[in-house]
RNA sequence: GCCCGGGUAGCUCAGUUGGUAGAGCAUGCGACUGAAAAUCGCAGUGUCGGCGGUUCGACCCCGUCCCCGGGCA
């Protein structure tokens, strides 16, 4: 049983959460959701951003979207690099309007932190000068790890020495701010979670089952258009070497077949493995990181659009 | 039929003075504060092809059989 104890009736817009793996079936229940509710379906999935790949990164077909509305998906140039706190500022922004239309916003997607960042908020570190972003990103992790040492040694200590991702993060913060990442993080802000009623759903489908989806799925984009669309994404000579849409999955495996390093069959392969290393850690995260009283689910019955959503008919 | 190489973890393989085994990848578990479809941490697994023999003791040496490559006929 996913029911949860809905909460007495509250003054604050209501905000239905619908969280989930890839190819979990969030999207076919944010659908049928918005369409029971008067609802608008906000996209929080980092690589369904992005204008460049609505093939590879799975988005709702134009079917999908003329059943009802969606948003955030496909907003942003491949050249730019979104972030959690962009996603997040802009997510609010929707989510306010959707309310001011007496709609119900239907956030669906799968990125943990984005989620986490609308809701709890995020620390407010300034913009990085982007010439110090630049160097530190450029550095081999063991340098940026004794560099960090000397300037955020507790960051040092805490971090592990090969995380490159977030040895970058923490140096290129105290080198840009002059403060350290942890103090920055003493605070919060830009979070929406105490000013919405929350209703959240995370749906966690048999693995083995929801691998095979994934399998059929990259097969069908594989035949469907993916590669046509990586390919014009490498024919712009204006998507910089660490823009995020350069490393969503599958982008880096045609690229690899486009430029002769591998055949079809090994881009399929490499792009289905690294769908299963994506899936298994979004069960992680999904299962340990939100509140524990969220309902998990392993499917979207019917009746739990009434029992969760607490919907009139 | 003969000669040579090989049969060790799910896969690719390492493993010389004989003391019952390892690496990478896969897999599983976990972490996650502005790249998150990213980035990392941890862990398990083996009738060492079968059967005999030598030896206190065999993945290792010997015999034999089976299987897979290559060569010669």
């Amino acid at each position: 049983m996913n029911i949860v104890d809905l909460p007495p009736a509250a003054e604050r817009p209501r905000l239905a959460l619908i969280a989930g793996p890839t190819a979990s079936g969030k999207s076919a229940a944010a659908i049928a959701l918005a369409e029971h509710a008067d609802g608008v379906v906000v996209n929080a999935d980092a690589s369904q951003v992005y204008a460049d790949l609505r093939i590879l990164s799975a988005r709702p077909s134009e079917e999908d979207e003329a059943r009802v509305p969606h948003q955030l998906f496909g907003y942003i140039d491949g050249a730019e690099s979104c972030s959690a706190a962009r996603w997040a500022g802009d997510a609010a922004a929707a989510i306010d309007a959707i309310h001011a239309q007496g709609k119900l916003p239907v956030l669906a997607g799968g990125t943990g932190l984005y989620i986490r960042t609308l809701l709890d908020g995020i620390a407010p570190v300034p913009d990085i000068d982007p010439a110090i972003r630049a160097d530190v990103r450029a550095l081999p992790v063991a340098i940026a790890h004794d560099r960090l040492a000397t300037l955020d040694p507790a960051a040092a200590a805490r971090l592990a020495p090969a995380d490159t991702t977030r040895v970058a993060r923490a140096l290129e913060v105290v080198l840009s701010t002059g403060r350290t990442l942890a103090s920055w993080q003493a605070e919060r802000s830009g979070g929406i979670g105490g000013r919405v009623m929350l209703q959240p759903l995370i749906l966690l489908p048999d693995r083995a089952a929801l691998i095979d989806r994934c399998d059929e799925r990259l097969a069908a984009m594989f035949a469907g258009g993916a590669i046509e669309e990586v390919a014009s994404l490498l024919r712009r000579n204006d998507i910089p070497p660490d823009a995020p849409v350069r490393r969503a999955i599958g982008v880096p495996e045609i690229a690899a077949m486009l430029a002769g390093d591998a055949s079809r069959e090994e881009a399929l392969a490499g792009a289905r493995l690294a769908t299963r290393r994506y899936a298994k850690r979004q069960y992680t995260w999904f299962r340990h990181q939100p509140p524990a009283d969220w309902p998990r689910s392993e499917s979207f019955p019917k009746e739990t659009l009434n029992e969760i959503f607490c919907l009139s008919g």
